[in-house]
DNA sequence: AGCCACATTGGAAACGTTTCCAACACCTAT
DNA sequence: ATAGGTGTTGGAAACGTTTCCAATGTGGCT
């Protein structure tokens, strides 16, 4: 049970010093083939593996990239990080994860750790991007950043969707169906800047199109029972026909606290949702939704740091309009009786289509 | 921008060796009150802090434990691993994570790598922890590590659920409501023992309670639509009142499936998943399922693991009876005409209630 | 005065690498 | 034969810590 071989013990072996084992092993500079051999040989018969530490120390980098999302409990972010993960094993990374909980104290808190750990970059989704006491502290390294979810600034890239975009998107889909007076559900809207966006897009959208100034319905905390919560916002909405959601998974429990309060979905109540999470198309009807690829955006973040890191050209952002695409479905209706909408799917850019495996 | 400081800059302007500054900022040793006024005051003054890296060459230990799941796309899993990183934050380990993707190759491929990193310990979830060359290397190396929804075995500890416990609460159940031949809906069946367990869990209370033996209802790989294969086995399985699906997500795609072929749910078909996703609530009728705790699993892991590393006491598993719960739900009642129970929920142990936060 | 115990301190080794550089051997063109 | 090149090689420094150990200083005791 001795510990780990070292490069001393296989330079002893092969009978050279540690700058050829090194050489060798590295394959960079020069050695003759009968050293090479010994070294090679020497390495196999101690199962001899470099050890990273050592490395890390002498090169000042770690192969180590962190990254920090909100909360894995959203499968956005859980498909995001996974995708960021397999990206950066391909090209011999780690990733360090860390959680924030939607609470900037912890976000910071996090950066700070990552960063004293010697991370050679990071991912991040921050709650304000425009005043990130966290983000502050990245820049001020200059470490290769960047940023998911987040409206890109400060000079750190961002990937993300075009929240705006697809507001309007959601928006002319309400008018189409001759929808006039519609609200938007949030939780914790104070702690998403990509809440806000959507939000903002939504209100300018509808305006703009003749439709009235939706509402904010806003769960601040989720202390307590969502659905109860839910019911309360909606029993006070009654005159909206139809409610934007930040999430699908709002979405819902929106769409389950209607039937609760008797009224039909679409019938009485359209809803559309955002993200495009598979379980809802599990449910009757057909939640309509914004789909977004949350593969891609991991594995967009991933290439952009470590291209900055390799000095690899970075990989091209998709075009703001092919970052999302509108999905119809059952939940989203004129107002008045009952007439669904059949829910076929509109397909994706094929480029950007998301394989969903689970 | 010069890079940060070292124990050496703080050596200096303290004016005293790098010995009594190491000393004095990590408070063992003896110093005398002017010394440490002076290292503490330089120590502030150049913004130090001990940099992992060399600590870790010195002491052989990096304060970081590698997690290895299949996938966070599933819920629980992702809930896991925010659980373990959480209780590892309050103790100031980091997290590295590694996605398996349910393939064993790539498992055994990920401990090797995270091994290498010099992790101080691990929290694993394999594909068969009977037999499995991942867990062999790391008790050849005698390294902390807690597995997560395996069978404890072979000496490693292990949190889950008692699948064979809870594959009984639901036979139970469904022979409480009348059915004799259902069946047992799973994904990836070779890939998971967990998938195993449940169905031979099953399959002994099933035939023990008077039932007939379960089906198997098998999708190997999800090559195309999940929908249309589910179709295609429900098709092929008319006899059935009953479905046990291995887990939720399955049990809800089973429910549209259903619905697509004209069954009603619980009328013509009757479904319970397994897990309790909070999505399950949302769907009508509510899916009966088995409820677990994924969050307090991840917790319990992760201090098995840090115990071992810091020599604290193990903390205490649940009792297997208390390791889950079953919720009754609409989507089970007695086959024939409807007549939808009404889903209330049964409540959990309350020691082990799941707090469900999004 | 002499001695010992004890607190304080810093030099140096060790942890496992990479890389600079000097040393050396060998070969070739003058 | 000699100078100059080229290809191999290993010693040693550096990376940032911790810790052993020896050296120094201080005080109290007989």
């Amino acid at each position: 049970m001795s510990r780990p071989p070292t490069i001393k013990d296989v330079a002893e072996r092969a009978d050279c010093g540690i700058a050829t084992v090194s050489r060798v092993l590295n394959g960079r500079g020069s050695a003759s083939a009968q050293t090479r051999q010994k070294v090679f040989a020497a390495a196999a018969e101690l199962g001899f593996e470099f050890s990273p530490l050592g490395r890390s120390l002498q090169s000042n980098s770690t192969r180590t990239i962190g990254c920090i999302v909100p909360s894995l409990a959203n499968p956005v972010f859980a498909e995001v990080v996974q995708a960021a993960q397999t990206e950066m094993l391909r090209q011999d990374y780690q990733l360090i994860l860390a959680c924030s909980d939607y609470d900037e104290g912890l976000e910071t808190k996090a950066i700070r750790t990552l960063l004293s750990k010697q991370v050679d970059g990071l991912i991040v989704t921050v709650s304000d991007a425009q005043s990130s006491a966290g983000l502050d502290l990245i820049r001020a390294r200059s470490i290769p950043c960047c940023l998911i979810y987040n409206r890109p600034g400060n000079g750190l890239p961002s990937w993300t969707v075009d929240n705006v975009g697809a507001a309007w998107a959601v928006a002319r889909a309400f008018a189409k169906h001759g929808h006039v007076h519609t609200g938007f559900l949030a939780l914790r809207f104070k702690r998403s800047d990509r809440s806000r966006e959507r939000y903002e897009g939504y209100v300018a959208a509808c305006t703009s199109l003749g439709m009235s100034r939706p509402s904010l319905l806003e769960i601040e905390e989720q202390e307590g029972n969502l659905l109860e919560l839910l019911g309360g916002l909606l029993a006070e909405n009654q005159n909206l026909t139809g409610i934007f959601a930040s999430n699908d998974y709002l979405a819902l429990a929106a769409m389950k606290t209607a039937r609760g309060l008797g009224k039909t979905v679409p019938g009485d109540l359209s809803i559309v949702g955002f993200d495009g999470i598979s379980t809802g198309l599990m449910v009757e009807p057909n939640l309509a939704t914004v789909i977004t690829n949350p593969q891609a955006i991991g594995r967009g973040a991933a290439s952009t740091v470590l291209a900055q890191l390799t000095g690899a050209a970075a990989p091209e952002q998709p075009d703001p309009a092919e970052t999302f695409s509108f999905r119809s479905g059952g939940s989203l209706a004129s107002p008045g009786p009952d007439r669904p909408d059949d829910g076929e799917a509109v397909t994706p850019p094929s480029s950007y289509q998301q394989p969903r495996s689970r």
